[in-house]
RNA sequence: GCCCCAGUGGCGGAAUGGUAGACGCAGUAGACUCAAAAUCUACCGCCUUCACGGGCGUGCUGGUUCAAGUCCGGCCUGGGGCACCA
């Protein structure tokens, strides 16, 4: 029998899928629905490695889930605007859009090549103005709503992308994307309301079940909530502070009040005072960076104010700038309790202030109870506190704010770490805020029917700053309130507001309106969505937040647009280096005994660790090449096979060879089967190679189902190994039993390897396609044994097994276990104390 | 510094508290072949033994249990996240 040969077979069962329309949505029924979903991929211009994980991944689920009768919707589209294409456009001189559509086509090639179930006729890019016409009219919904505000703040601005960035958006004070260091300018600009949904966001948290554990935490310390007490401090020039705490339990342990050197106070005040001037200047020179943080010493000025105890008025605490205090958090000012706060303990040795242990943990003396050089955070009773003495830490935080809310200087309070979501960018690749400013009437929405703002036809990037700033054309309109002369907005939305609700247009992406309501309230939430791990805060929690502020505005009915949550490991490869330290690519490297050597000219090369694949480091292996040389189902069970799908997975061309050997293997079993009885033929199990064969094949079946439906994809890929090896030992016999079982095997892997089951599905004699066939199940009696081996402990050792009747009584087996000639020998003569036999499992001898 | 996760053969990895190493990769020996590829068969944790067998073994360490990779305490290593958030 010929090879399987995948380049023909896999262009004519995809040929044949589109053909029969089998992976077109289907329409609304009773049948239960199963949304599966990929991020989509931004078309940057081929696919990698790392799709191809994601998108098989998605796409056994898919095909698993059709086969077993659910109704799946599982589409593809691109997340199309954003910088790569405004670079490319800027190197090349080609126009962003073009570049990017030419990359979509190279991709859905690419894509299509996978044999992925897709449903191409809802793709759609969030360049397409159909697509961003309806963002811009959610947009105005959002500002209708007071969802929207634009407000004048200190930003994070990206000096190479030219840019302002989300909080989301700065790691370690530099842009997400091109690692600048972000510097802090004054605009005024448009932010997502996201911090009015900062309870519900964290609430919702909980009822994510089927989201990793680790995703959850990440959002929970990003909207960071605290609960405190606001409260006033009285100062000596009369005026009022605002400060926030957690530990309101500690205020007789204060021993000063700080402000951070961005409070408009500490501002005011430096207009008096040159020192404090020059103070809170070097405080602005140190960077953000953690690294900066770390090393950075506590430093303070005292303003020559003091603040009286909130307790008693002739209590006074001097009132300092400090470098450590941030504006961005609480007001910007503090009460610092240095014996409980390790950062006031600092400052508070530096700068020799009182240090008051007033929580005394409960197996201390409080009269010697003392504070070294570590501030004590732990639980304890209160000390040296007044009317506070003797209660506990929370008793004592409660009774603190009792008493200041009752003298009207206090407020218990919620604050959180999580802001409002900066969307405007001054770029011009992207979706236009559709706002109006007119010199009269101030900011005005761009009226509904005016819609869409489109980008210009060409976009000039040789002009300094935003080039649709610089396009006076385009920018130049008319103010729909008044009728006078006016400008448009010209900032962008952040491209992740296009990936915020993308999931709800693939309901129907041809609605009138931004979402169809019937098709989302019956496809949403997402059942399955499967990415990577980078999006735990960004991408998903804006998600999350747009669903929640969809839902309010009535468009969609689930708060949660992801019930479901697996985010997939990474493809990694060995790195190489030549003699010169040069990184060297895979494709110039042959490797033999372990070693690695330079295909040009033999010279060896080191190896490295395996590491994501990366341009950078040259150890990037291209999808493409393997579909050539292999087909796809070869790439499609090596990404399923071995590792867990959330682990860090590394590509070997020994693997990669291995699934391929198996891809054979499976062919040459249901091509060779010649002598098989008709399709259709019941098995039946009248002889022992057709019994073993029927177990095999059933045991698969419940064994691989449950696999699937735990996203455990390795260990299904090894059941089908075991059931090949089953079928191979098998040799020719078992007549309909063998034809059960290579069907079995064939339906089992289709959702893996769907190509090469179709192949096989006609080579055992079918009509009909595997992608349209259900999936088998499993008879209960076949994966029952009534044979069990049971393993025998002395003392915990194992020292024989026998095979006995499964649910044997405890007595003969207890016998039988003791004539064992491994546990005679263990026993040498001793009477066993005490037998445990557990049923159809271990027998445990104590002597 | 704080939080989370993970440490099992040469490698990727299996294992409801009940026979550790399923399955795959690599490797060894053999069959087929003029030969090679492909394929098939057997072996494949370490030490010891001619063999039967015996000893050791899931990062280290202590504990719970008839029984621990699995549960509990302490530690080591690696990875990830957060990081002056009051």
């Amino acid at each position: 029998m010929a090879r399987y040969n995948a380049r023909e077979e896999e262009k004519r069962w995809q040929q044949e899928w589109e053909r029969q329309k089998l992976f077109a949505t289907p329409a609304h029924t009773s049948a239960p629905k199963c949304y599966v979903l990929e991020m989509f991929p931004y078309p940057s211009g081929r696919i990698h490695m790392g799709h191809t994980r994601n998108y098989t991944m998605g796409d056994v689920i898919a095909r698993f889930r059709r086969a077993q009768g659910y109704a799946v919707l599982h589409p593809m589209g691109w997340d199309a605007f954003g910088l790569p294409a405004e670079n490319a456009a800027r190197d090349k001189g080609v126009s962003p859009r073009d570049w990017t559509y030419e990359n979509i086509a190279h991709m859905r090639d690419q894509l299509k090549m996978m044999g992925l179930s897709i449903d191409w006729s809802r793709e759609f890019a969030t360049c397409d103005p159909a697509y961003y016409h309806q963002q811009q009219k959610l947009f105005l919904d959002f500002h209708a709503a007071g969802f929207v505000h634009r407000s004048e703040a200190d930003v994070n601005w990206d000096p190479v992308d030219m840019t302002v960035l989300a909080n989301e958006q700065v790691i370690d004070g530099r842009g997400w994307r091109s690692g600048a260091v972000v510097e802090r300018k004054k605009l005024s600009q448009w932010f997502f309301r996201i911090t009015q949904f900062a309870d519900e966001l964290l609430a919702g948290l909980d009822t994510l079940d089927r989201w990793p554990e680790k995703v959850r935490t990440m959002q929970r310390n990003w909207i960071g909530r605290s609960e405190g007490l606001g409260f006033q401090f009285t100062l000596s020039n009369g005026e009022k502070l605002d400060v926030f705490t957690t530990r309101p339990d500690t205020l007789f342990g204060a021993s000063f009040v700080a402000l951070s050197p961005d409070h408009p106070l500490a501002g005011a005040l430096a207009a008096q005072d040159a020192g404090l001037e020059a103070f809170i200047a070097e405080c602005r020179r140190t960077g953000t960076a953690e690294a900066d943080i770390e090393k950075a010493e506590k430093l303070g000025y005292d303003t020559g104010l003091t603040a009286a105890h909130p307790f008693d008025g002739n209590w006074k605490l001097p009132v300092m700038v400090a470098n450590f205090v941030l504006m961005g958090y609480g007001t910007g000012a503090i009460f610092g309790c240095p014996a409980h706060d390790q950062r006031d303990l600092d400052f508070a040795r530096k700068y020799g202030l009182t240090v008051t242990p007033v929580v005394v943990p409960e197996d201390a003396d409080p009269r010697t109870f003392a504070i070294g050089t570590e501030a004590y955070t732990g639980p304890g009773r209160l000390a040296n506190s007044r009317f506070l003495d003797g209660l506990t830490v929370d008793a004592a935080k409660a009774e603190v704010a009792s008493r200041l809310e009752k003298a009207g200087i206090g407020r218990r309070t919620v604050h959180y770490r999580l802001r409002d979501w900066l969307v405007s960018r001054q770029r011009p690749w992207g979706c236009p805020i559709p706002m109006i400013h007119c010199p009269a009437c101030g900011v005005v929405p761009v009226p509904k029917d005016q819609l869409p703002v489109l980008l210009p036809e060409t976009i000039n990037f040789k002009v300094r700053g935003n080039p649709l700033d610089a396009d006076t054309a385009w920018k130049t309109t008319t103010c729909p309130k008044c009728g006078g002369p006016a400008t448009r907005d010209t900032d962008t939305l952040d491209t992740f507001a296009d990936s915020s609700w993308y999931f709800a247009r693939f309901t129907n992406p041809e609605a009138a309106e931004p979402v169809d309501k019937a098709a989302a309230d019956y496809w949403l939430p997402v059942d399955q969505y499967i990415g990577g791990i980078e999006h735990a805060i960004l991408h998903l929690l804006y998600a999350r937040y747009f669903t929640r502020a969809m839902a309010k505005l009535g468009l969609v009915k689930v708060a949660e647009p992801f019930a479901g949550l697996f985010t997939q490991g990474m493809v990694c490869h060995e790195t190489y280096k030549d003699a010169d330290g040069n990184w060297v690519s895979p494709d110039e490297v042959e490797k033999r005994d372990g070693k690695a050597f330079l295909l040009d000219g033999g010279a060896e090369v080191s190896i490295g660790p395996s590491e994501k694949m990366s341009k950078s480091k040259k150890n990037v292996i291209a999808p493409e090449a393997i579909i050539a040389e292999y087909g796809a189902d070869t790439i499609r069970w090596f990404m399923l096979s071995d590792t867990p799908p959330e682990r860090d997975i590394e590509w070997t061309d020994a693997g990669a060879e291995g699934c391929h050997r198996f891809v054979q293997r499976i062919w040459r079993l249901c091509s060779e089967a010649e002598g098989l009885p008709a399709p259709g033929t019941a098995p039946v199990a009248d002889d022992a190679a057709s019994m073993a064969l029927r177990q095999a094949a059933h045991r698969a079946i419940a064994a691989v189902t449950d696999d699937l439906e735990n996203l455990r994809f390795n260990r299904a890929v090894a059941q089908l190994y075991t059931l090949a090896n089953a079928i191979g030992a098998a040799g020719k016999a078992g007549g309909a039993a063998r034809r059960e079982a290579l069907e079995t095997l064939v339906l089992l892997s289709a959702p893996m390897m769907p190509h090469l089951a179709e192949s096989c599905w006609r080579a055992l004699g079918h009509d009909r396609l595997v992608a349209g066939t259900p999936w088998p199940r499993h008879d209960p009696a076949l994966t029952r044994t009534d044979q069990v081996v049971l393993a025998v402990q002395v003392n915990g050792k194992r020292r024989a097994e026998f095979g006995v009747q499964k649910d044997a009584d405890a007595k003969i087996v207890e016998k039988l276990a003791l004539e064992q000639e491994g546990v005679v020998r263990a026993l040498d003569g001793k009477t066993p104390k005490k037998i445990i036999v557990v049923p159809n499992r271990i027998v445990n001898i104590v002597a």
